[in-house]
Order: C-alpha cells, then sequence, then structure tokens
DNA sequence: GTAGAGCCTCCCCTGGACTGGAGGGTCAAG
DNA sequence: CTTGACCCTCCAGTCCAGGGGAGGCTCTAC
C-alpha cells in the first residue's frame, strides 16, 4: 500500500510517517519503480506499537530503541519494563512538582483577594507575586 | 553595575540577562562609553520579580506581558490574577492527565509480571505493551 | 606592558514531535 | 490531453528557556 493509505489506517498523517522514517521508528519502505514507498501490512503492526507505546508514555527515541532490541537481541520485554519503571518514577517526581506548585498557586490566589490594588508597587511590577 | 554583577546578585548567568534583554523581559540598559551595560538596583527588583513570576509557573512571554501592562496601564494585578487561574486550571488537567497515565503504566506493570517472554511476538515488537 | 578576567555582538545548538512549503514527478479518470 | 490528487526530496520553522563558542574590545592588577 502507498504511503497515503497507511497514513489514514494509522490514523496518522504522510508526514508523520516519513519523519518516523527519518528518526528510525518506521523502517525504510520498499520502492515502487516511480519511487513511491510501498508498504505491506507489518508496517501498520508496527504503526500501532508505536501508538501504544506513545500512550504508554514512551518517547519516539525510546520506541526505536525498543525496537532496535527487538531487531537484534529478540524480545526486548525487560527493557520495556525497565522504561515503565523510568517513567513511572519520572511521573511520581512531576506530579509531586505539579501539585506543590498548584498549591503554591491557590495560595498566592487567595492572599490576592485580600490586597489593595492601588497599594501596588511599581518597583515590584506587581505585589501579587511577593518577591 | 555590570552585567557579570547584575548576573552574580540575581543568581542568573550573564547569557540570561542578555537573552532577558532581548525578548523584553529586562529592559535595555544605559551603556558605558566603551559600551559596557550599566545597571541600577531597579534592574535587580525586576529581576527578582521575574524568578517569584517563574517559581508562581508563569511563562517569560506572561512576564513580560505583566510587566508591559504596568508600563502601561498601571497595576497589573488583575492581569495576574487572571493568568494565576488559568495556570491553575491548566495545573488541574496535566496533575489529572499524568495521575491517569501512572496507573495505566502501573497496570502495564503488573501485567507484565505474568507475561512469558518467550512468548513475545515478534511483529508486535514486545507484547509488554498491547497494541 | 602584559596577562587574565570581563565585556561586546553574532549566530548556531539543544530537545520532542512534528508541520509547512517550495519545486517537481506520477498516476488515473474523463 | 489535461486536471487534480497523490507522491517525492529538501529546507526551515514551531515552542521554551536559554547555552556554546567565535572573534574581538576593555579594564584592572602587577
Amino acid at each position: 500500500m502507498r504511503i497515503g493509505d497507511l497514513a489514514s489506517r494509522a490514523g496518522l498523517t504522510v508526514k508523520t510517517l516519513r519523519f518516523y522514517e527519518t528518526i528510525g521508528v518506521l523502517s525504510e519502505a520498499a520502492r515502487t519503480p516511480a519511487g513511491y514507498r510501498d508498504y505491506d501490512d507489518s508496517a501498520l503492526a508496527r504503526l500501532r506499537f508505536v501508538k501504544a507505546a506513545q500512550a504508554a508514555g514512551l518517547t519516539l527515541a525510546e520506541i526505536r530503541q525498543v525496537i532496535a532490541v527487538r531487531d537484534s537481541d529478540g524480545p526486548p520485554c525487560q527493557h520495556v519494563t525497565g522504561l515503565l519503571d523510568a517513567h513511572a518514577t519520572d511521573l511520581d517526581r512531576r506530579i509531586t512538582e505539579l501539585t506543590t506548585l498548584r498549591k503554591d498557586i491557590t495560595a498566592l490566589r487567595d492572599r490576592a483577594g485580600t490586597l489593595d490594588q492601588a497599594a501596588c508597587d511599581p518597583a515590584g511590577v506587581c505585589h501579587v507575586i511577593p518577591t
């Protein structure tokens, strides 16, 4: 099938598929005599994996790595679970950070209600944000 | 004071200060006859505000806007509280997304323990990530 | 007078995942 | 035979907050 067919079947754009090829997430396709890319169903399976892995929080660079492991060392399951663990740890950290920031913003917002706008000092730009 | 002094007092780099000037977060400084930037204490106060606003989650583009409002319309307090509210809403959404993703990863990770690595199908790259 | 620290401008680089456009070739239908 | 949809490559830009380094001036201390 041609790139446009594959793109619409996978729910992606043609641009995205060519981009995936350049970064090594999608392997180079066969070509028709005219130079058009010619894909088979394995490409679609590959793209489904890429989408699922992205949904699981993996980056395209990581996904490319996983594919490389699969192609050279066999089942990349251990590598994948390692990535999942790393992402879980990272997510915990980020969620904590964002939750802290959320609380800080709430505190600032609450305090803002008690302030007199006329008392806002130009030197500090705005007293809603304490320096 | 010269740019290096201001940078160390503000806890920033010289590069950062020049960058802030180009994007309009720090106003253009006076120059010595040799062309060196020459700052007064108001620049330090400005930088303190910028850091505090960043810590509150505002982007440099938003901070520049706030400063512009201050310089043309007076106290930007209302503008600032609006930004805080918008960021709070955005944070709530992002925290929800990340928490959902965290749960999904935990589920995948738990399921991975029950899978047989030998049964990992090459066509799907890795069965730890269900497509 | 000379070393070294500090300053200047200018332009490119990063990461992440694409997107847009220019300029041109190919294919199927009418 | 032409129109329009589709395909090709290559270049460049998006967002965000800076960092790196070249090539060249200036200032201070010894």
